[in-house]
DNA sequence: ACTCCGTCAGAG
DNA sequence: TCTGACGGAGTC
């Protein structure tokens, strides 16, 4: 077998795990590095204190550093040809059997499909943390320098002493030096040489679990000389199971940790450290039993109760048809017959209301898992999955890497979302291809629920004739409550009949009502910003941001609060200038409507509506989303009024009302999915609207009243849209037909990305069999972002390619060191 | 990725 | 002949 990195094998399927007999010989290992350029293993000797498994994570010295490494497979003798004084040792075991069994095949697959190292993968999967390198620092030698010092050397050793000086400790990574100080390299050789600075390594912090004091009850019979408040912490210790945290003793008992100090030294109690877990379970748990379900919801339910081995379900339910409930009731044998399930989920952070229906229902064995997580808590979270009890794992994207043995089913809800697309940084995965590929691996069914399915779900459950596939409908809501009819407002006639407002009539009356009947509403605005941008009136003058080739968004929290400009790509903020920076005229015209126009505006026409702002603004805080909506559940206010956010899961029954402020942002855009996602985003924000008990309605506004999407939405009719939209996919080739890789350049020098993206595109005629489609290179449709100019090139392949495509990663290497080169495989957004 | 070490240009 | 700057190879 070659060396090449495909054909990496990692592990024989037959035998993943080799337990080595420990006969006290000497033995090696060979290491995958923590070096995505590395690919090669590399041998190391364990040291005979050391026992290792393929698949424990070890810290090794590579070079010069210490850096991480997974522990590929055994070796009985050094390799030949490699000079065994060269071999080092293992320098310590950081995580051992940290990977489930299937987890090799899952990894390399990820790491072929989305043409990245196998380490890259590795480190996507795993919490972070694992893997850490030695860091070189260097510290500022305080006895050594003169005074003055700086008067003698160069301009970057300067900036480097004025950098380390400016520090208490005088200690920074030399990487932190390096990004703060053009030239730093030069000047701290300088430094070095004069002995004013010193370099040291500093070795990597390894994970460690969190250890808490923990007291527990010893004594059968008490010792008689016991004052009343030691007899109590007894008391509530013994209550309370014979254990407890210290810290948690201390409070139930009211007694200080130095009362318990002396019951330990009666022999009464142990006080011993212990690992705690870092779980962190917010939201308040109430009591929840299966609810009755509808005759379609029955019927979806004993399919998938029926399921054996791998399969895949796509249950596509209208809007508030129930879809939890089936998940709920089809996971809940799971548990008993003791297997576990992964529920993976959009946004954990917007879905605070799932997480709670699941905890209300399966109590501590639901566990949620998301990046949002401290580095601890994900390690925690993941060594406690590792115990093997039967759980439901709530998650993101990055949770179909989670290691729970024995998994029963893979559920993604609304699995049609763009979030489950790890858009950057490499691998570029999908946690539905993914969740494929592990459902296929642990021989479970994958279950797919949307009311907006994909056309990639849509087509595969379709075209797949084998009994593993299932489509199941729930076309009604639940309590045969009616979908919210729609109205569609011509927003040109209401400009002909002389209304300016951003808000039509029907609209205007909707609101009104809706305070008489003391009902809430959600306003939906589709921006991807979130407001305005500016213009001179005079002289037409747009304020862009300077790093990035977009316009600056107007930003004002309050009626007088300082208004600020902002670029939403880059976050650059400036003062909104007195006068146009190029006539000096001080009249500006403000266009666009985001969620901070729209709430003033909301303000100035319906002063008596209370209104919650929902947008990446008021939401940026932990635990943001749970507390506005907890507010906006409660009645704190009567409308709800945000962006995309809006769309994902919310279950609100008191909303009777969704306005769709602008469609038109939606419909108009380059990317060949805009289409898609605009009735996607549509419907499911319409569907917010009448959950509970009262009827709802929605008004969606927009300029192209005869656009498709909006006919679609306003049919509630996805069949017809999906075959519609479908047929122009396959006449271009696009997915899910053809297959799409994008591959995107950057770089700081225009005319460079530009000529580099001209000979890859070149270099790919050459590469790609014939048949295939090179799309560009062109410009990003925002070229340039933080001072970056992004250009793309799309590869488009015919579905007579199929998986085989060949090796795009040898590209990199015709990429200056200045370019960066990244691949989108599969992508969602090619704009 | 990071470091080391070879090569090469430039000044003494 | 020595010194610093740059690029490529090697890391078990």
């Amino acid at each position: 077998m070659d060396n090449s990195p495909s054909c990496l094998a990692v592990a024989e399927p037959t035998a993943p795990y080799q337990f080595h007999s420990s006969s006290g010989q000497e033995r090696w290992v060979e290491v995958l590095t923590d070096c995505p350029s590395v690919e090669e293993l590399f041998t190391y000797r364990v040291p005979p204190d050391l026992s290792l498994q393929p698949g424990d994570i070890v810290s090794i010295p590579f070079g010069a550093q210490i850096t991480g490494g997974i522990v590929i497979r055994f070796l009985d003798s050094p390799p030949p040809g490699l000079d065994p004084q060269k071999i080092k040792d293992v320098e310590e075991a950081i995580a051992a059997q940290f990977f489930p069994s299937f987890y090799w095949q899952l990894l390399e697959r990820v790491a072929r499909h989305y043409y990245t190292p196998l380490i890259i993968a590795i480190r996507a999967a795993l919490p972070p943390g694992l893997l850490r390198k030695s860091q070189r620092r260097i510290r500022l030698n305080r006895d050594a320098l003169p005074s003055g010092a700086e008067t003698f050397c160069s301009a970057s050793a300067q900036a480097v002493l004025r950098l380390l000086q400016q520090q208490k400790a005088g200690d920074y990574s030399a990487q932190h030096i390096q990004r703060k100080i053009r030239g730093a390299r030069q000047g701290l050789r300088e430094l070095l040489k004069r002995g004013w600075v010193e370099s040291y390594l500093q070795p990597p912090k390894r994970p460690r679990p969190k250890q808490q004091k923990a007291v527990t009850l010893v004594a059968n019979t008490l010792p008689l000389d016991l004052t009343p408040r030691q007899r109590e912490v007894i008391e509530v210790l013994r209550r309370k199971g014979g254990e407890l945290w210290l810290s948690e003793l201390c409070k139930s008992s009211n007694a200080s940790s130095s009362a318990i100090e002396t019951l330990e030294r009666k022999g009464c109690v142990v006080i011993q450290y212990r690992e705690i877990l870092r779980l962190s379970s917010e939201g308040t748990v109430t009591e929840d039993s299966p609810k009755a379900l509808t005759s379609a919801q029955a019927q979806a339910l004993d399919c998938i109760r029926n399921l054996e081995g791998f399969s895949r379900v796509l249950l596509h339910g209208v809007t508030g048809s129930g879809k939890t409930e089936v998940y709920l009731q089809a996971i809940a044998p799971l548990l008993e017959r003791g297997q576990s399930a992964l529920v993976l989920v959009p946004e954990i952070g917007l879905t605070p209301q799932l997480t709670d229906r699941f905890r209300a229902r399966f109590r501590d064995r639901v566990c949620v898992y998301h990046s949002a997580l401290s580095p601890g808590e994900r390690y925690d979270t993941w060594r406690q999955m590792l115990q093997g009890e039967p759980q439901v794992v709530i998650g993101t994207r990055s949770a179909i890497f989670v290691p729970l043995p024995n998994l029963g089913a893979i559920v993604l809800d609304e699995e049609h979302d763009s979030s489950f697309k790890q858009q950057q940084p490499t691998p570029t995965y999908h946690a539905r291809t993914v969740a494929q590929w592990r459902a296929e691996l642990e021989d479970c069914p994958l279950i797919l629920g949307s009311a907006t399915p994909s056309l990639e779900s849509w087509v595969e459950i379709q075209q797949d004739p084998s009994t593993s596939c299932h489509y199941l409908s729930l076309p009604e809501r639940i309590e045969s409550r009616p979908l919210p009819p729609i109205t569609i407002v011509d927003m040109r006639r209401e400009l002909h009949q002389g209304n300016r407002s951003i808000f039509s009539d029907a609209l205007q009356t909707a609101l009104r009502t809706l305070k008489q009947q003391g009902r809430q509403g959600i306003l939906f605005i589709p921006r991807r910003g979130y407001s305005t941008f500016v213009s001179c009136r005079s002289c037409g003058y747009v304020i862009e941001c300077p790093d990035c080739d977009v316009s600056l968004s107007y930003h004002r929290v309050h009626e007088d609060a300082t208004p600020l400009l902002r670029c939403h790509y880059c976050n650059h903020t400036q003062l909104h200038p007195p006068q146009c920076p190029e006539c000096a005229s001080p009249y500006f015209k403000f266009f666009g409507s985001g969620t901070q126009r729209v709430a003033q505006e909301l303000a100035k026409a319906f002063p008596e509506l209370r209104c919650i702002r929902f947008d990446s603004d008021t939401t940026r805080t932990k635990g943001a989303h749970r507390r506005l909506l907890e507010r906006f559940a409660q009645g704190e206010a009567d409308i709800l009024l945000g962006t995309q956010m809006l769309t994902k899961g919310l279950d609100l029954a008191q909303v009777t009302l969704v306005g769709v402020v602008s469609a038109d942002g939606l419909l108009h855009r380059s990317d060949y999915r805009a289409t898609e996602r605009a009735f996607q985003t549509l419907t499911q924000v319409v569907g917010r609207a009448g959950r509970g008990d009262d009827p709802g309605q929605a008004i969606i506004q927009t300029y192209t009243p005869e656009h498709p999407v909006i006919q679609a939405v306003y049919r509630h009719d996805y069949h017809t849209f999906t075959e519609n939209t479908l047929k122009q996919r396959a006449e271009h080739n696009y997915p899910p037909y053809g297959r799409v890789i994008l591959l995107r350049l950057s770089g700081l020098d225009e005319g460079e990305v530009q000529a580099t993206a001209e000979i890859i595109a070149q270099a790919c005629h050459n590469i790609l069999p014939s048949g295939c489609e090179i799309l560009g290179p062109a410009p990003a449709s925002i070229m340039r972002v933080s001072r970056r100019y992004r250009w793309n090139i799309l590869l488009k392949f015919p579905p007579s390619v199929g998986e085989k495509l060949p090796d795009l990663l040898q590209l990199r290497a015709l990429c200056p060191q200045s370019i960066s080169f990244a691949l989108d495989v599969d992508p969602l957004n090619i704009e």
